[in-house]
DNA sequence: TTTTAAGTTGACGTTAACGTAAAGGTAAAT
DNA sequence: ATTTACCTTTACGTTAACGTCAACTTAAAA
């Protein structure tokens, strides 16, 4: 496992742009260090880069992902933070339980609507039995 | 239940600004009749808007909501349309579900960093027990 | 040593999903 | 009759998240 990345390194590895990741660097996300003037990522750099793709996939906003990722920060130190950090987090998993039932019954319709389908072709075995 | 509504009713309804639902129309995805030169939504018009709301809180763009709301329009009626619809159907599907994970995955996480920070503040009881 | 490859910094362009006036029609209430 | 409330169209503005040149620098390879 390498200790540094260039930019094309990443930009390979996770099939983004070089635009991409210094658009993010720009936004405060990523902060590689410079060998000569070209950008050196960290292994933290990676790691923090994995979260947002995450948080993309999720349909979070960068600016959404920036804050959960500074949320864990560790660094964050006295109680008060760690109190905020918890009521922050336990919001945010609020939302995304919400969201999660949200994509259930989706799921669920979609399920009803194949079965609609399939019957249209083939009204048969699997056709709704009658009442006694 | 009335059988239509203005274009401040729906948007009272919902939270949304007229310009919300003008902007849906120009997209194509509601279809009011006109009293006058005032809109009228009828309840299919009202349902698709349920739909297209309910797709953007799964972070689908609107195009991808028209396009499950046209797979849903009854009169698509010839096997092959119908095959077709179940084949995006079960992609969709396998799409929700995917992001479902990543939910999951998330949460778990949240969940694991909530116990760290709570451990940070109290590392008492609920501290991990040691190897016999 | 001159390509070539990879990197850099501007800076303007693009798309989605609306927001925000501006200017005006219509119908009911005062 | 005119204010008020609600509606209309037209059209330009905005934000996020990059894309897309253009013009250069630097290091490595041929």
């Amino acid at each position: 496992m390498p200790t540094h990345y260039s930019i094309s390194d990443l930009s390979l590895e996770f099939g983004l742009t070089p635009r991409t990741l210094r658009f993010y660097e720009e936004k405060g996300l990523l902060q590689p260090t410079r060998a000569g003037q070209s950008r050196r990522y960290s292994t933290a750099d990676r790691a923090r880069l994995i979260l947002i793709l995450r948080g993309k996939t999720l349909g979070l906003s960068l600016e959404e992902s920036a804050e959960l990722i500074r949320m864990y920060q560790p660094g964050t130190n006295n109680k008060k933070q760690i109190t905020l950090l918890i009521e922050k987090i336990q919001a945010r998993r609020e939302q995304l339980l919400t969201q999660k039932q949200e994509l259930e019954s989706m799921i669920e319709d979609l399920n009803a609507w194949e079965q609609r389908s399939r019957d249209s072709i083939n009204p048969s075995a699997t056709a709704t039995p009658k009442e006694p």
